[in-house]
RNA sequence: GCGCCAGUAGCUCAACUGGAUAGAGCGUUUGGCUACGGACCAAAAGGCUGUGGGUUCAAGUCCUAUCUGGCGUACCA
């Protein structure tokens, strides 16, 4: 309703900019000002339109105003602040009829078509399965799972996918790790190599193999095996380790399934045929500098085994061949160099590489004591996935890494997340959820009935910042979703949090006026129902008590 | 050396096509329950946005130089 109304404010305002003498066709952007002394949407345009006109943005500002038609866009006030801002103040009522659309839309409000169906391809975690997920990971998924979610509202047609590496050399090592912790089990040496893995989940699956088998595979053939039995056991926890994190897929790929269906093979003949690589020193060379990347790469090495990136470049193309409109790669900053030999190899495989769009997310340091803790792969010491969750609980840490942007570096402080209390503002959300929740069930525990409102005129003052911050939750979801940061939405749903916690605070809610008490809750009902919406949004539970 | 990311309050982080007085939380200080849930509210203190130049009506945001930190710079994955 309030898109309508503003965008038909931008029609006349496009109309008066034209009969001012302006040619070209400039985009208005309302802007939500942040201090609510000036309106409610400021429009920056008479600035900009300073140069074209050679006029002073005051001027032109006061020029623009006098030509518009306040009751026909349901506006209160119009006017010319700071350098030539035009603010603009709706009439209340009119922004007040967001409440009831919410509470008719319910958890469609903030939907939108903006993604117009478009499919889109989104990878993350893609963990490789020689090890339990870490800190790392969760926040990829963290990120990766909310996007989904956002893009989803958004109109996107979304596919969440993991790529599974299961047939590349690391999986020969989990194998040879495996055996010698068996072997070690079995009172034997144990020579684990720098490359092999080094964490107690290895243990674990020796110990299990020794329980099941004994020391049968001692004297025979173990190999295949043990390869097997340990994916599929990394693969079972790290499954369980997501969905208790909320976090799911759509699709688990197999990096095996490459090979077996000729797909590797056929990609390697391809670049080979049409000539994009050369041989030297026994090795097969893919021309990616040519196409922006440092250098050339080899895709076959001289003993004829093939590199990381060779399966990757078939499972592009397939993704790519299944006709998404985009895909993204969710990535960790150690593989930034990454990007530009796979947009190269995209482009040899006759794809679009602009398609690709990889989000880099910055490593988190993990702090205890105040002082850092090292992953480090060799000694297998990493926080899993799991004690994180064990200690801090899945909602305040999808909240913590939903509350940061991919790009920062950011710090894990382990004493802190464990504690639950104010400290983690996910807590602040959540008891403005259960506030609501509560006067609910504080109407009922006395006998009085809720009757939603059909007019807000006698809360029309206290509810002002309420109704601001709600019309802006589509434009936030939007935001979200086009700039891929979700972080946008748990601020948000910060602000709202507080932005209640103070009307709560102000206002007695259930009164003596049952008109008014009737007023003040479908208010807040419909701060419950955008509060519930943006914390799933993020992947964190709402609690009806605390 | 080169490349990517970052540097904002004591700490952890925000800041919407470049916009108005750079904002929150934690910590510190001070007030507020005969109260629908005090995991709350109201307020104070705390800043040359690493540093120097530039672009313009306007720069935390763009350009440039420089310093600091993380990551990368494999015929590893």
């Amino acid at each position: 309703m309030i898109n309508q109304t503003l965008d038909n404010l931008k029609l006349d305002l496009k109309e008066i900019i034209k009969d001012l003498g302006v040619e070209e066709d400039i985009d208005i952007f309302f802007e939500v000002p942040k201090d609510p002394s000036f309106g409610d949407y400021s429009v920056n345009v008479a600035m900009r339109l300073a140069r074209v006109l050679r006029k002073a943005p005051l001027v032109i500002a006061n020029e623009i105003i006098s030509k518009i038609d306040l009751k026909k866009n349901n506006l209160s006030k119009v006017e010319v602040a700071g350098a030539g801002f035009i603010n603009f103040f709706m009439d209340q009522g009119h922004l007040n009829d967001v409440i009831f659309q919410i509470i008719k839309e319910n958890d469609k409000f903030g939907s939108s078509k903006i993604g117009e169906g478009k499919r889109i391809n989104l990878e993350y975690v893609s963990a490789n399965p020689t090890g339990f997920l870490h800190v790392g990971h969760a926040r990829g998924a963290a990120y990766g799972d909310s996007m989904a979610r956002i893009l989803k509202k958004c109109g996107y047609d979304v596919t969440r996918e993991y790529y599974v590496n299961d047939g590349g050399n690391q999986i020969n090592n989990l194998a040879n790790s495996i055996y010698e912790r068996y072997k070690e089990q079995l009172g034997l040496d144990c020579n684990l190599l720098d490359d092999y893995y080094h964490g107690p989940e290895i243990i674990t699956i020796a110990k299990d193999l020794v329980k099941l088998h004994g020391d049968k595979y001692l004297h025979e053939e173990w190999f295949d095996y043990f390869r097997d039995y340990g994916v599929k056991y990394l693969l079972n926890n790290l499954k369980e380790v997501l969905v208790e994190f909320g976090v799911d897929f759509d699709v688990w790929f197999s990096e095996k399934s490459l090979y077996d269906s000729g797909a590797v093979k056929a990609t390697i003949d391809k670049l080979v045929n049409d000539g994009d690589t050369y041989t030297k020193e026994g090795a097969i060379w893919l021309k990616t500098e040519a196409r922006g990347d440092e250098k050339d790469r080899v895709i076959v090495k001289s003993d004829s085994t093939l590199t990381y990136l060779t399966p990757d470049i078939a499972y592009h193309s397939n993704k790519l061949a299944r006709g998404y409109d985009t895909i993204i790669d969710v990535l960790g900053a150690d593989h930034h160099g990454y990007i530009d030999r796979l947009k190269a190899a995209i482009f040899y495989m006759g794809y679009d590489p602009d398609k690709l769009i990889v989000e880099i997310l910055q490593m988190v340091r993990v702090l205890q004591n105040g002082e850092e803790i090292k992953m480090s792969k060799r000694s297998g010491k990493a926080i899993t996935l799991k004690d994180l969750i064990d200690e801090a609980g899945v909602d305040a840490l999808r909240y913590m890494f939903s509350s940061k942007a991919l790009s920062s570096h950011m710090d894990l402080d382990l004493d802190l997340i464990v504690k639950q209390t104010n400290e983690n503002p996910v807590y602040y959300v959540q008891y403005a959820y259960a506030r609501i929740c509560s006067l609910f069930r504080n109407m009922e525990a006395n006998n009085l009935e809720f009757r939603e409102s059909t007019s807000l005129d006698k809360v029309d003052e206290v509810i002002k910042e309420l109704v601001g911050l709600l019309l802006q939750y589509p434009k936030v979801i939007e935001e979200a979703a086009t700039k891929r940061l979700p972080h946008k939405i748990a601020s948000y749903a910060y602000n709202l949090a507080g932005a209640f916690h103070s009307f709560y605070n102000d206002n007695k809610i259930i009164g003596e006026d049952l008109e008014k008490t009737n007023e003040l809750l479908t208010v807040s009902r419909a701060v419950g129902i955008v509060l519930k919406d943006a914390l799933s949004l993020i992947g964190v539970g709402i609690k009806e008590k605390m």
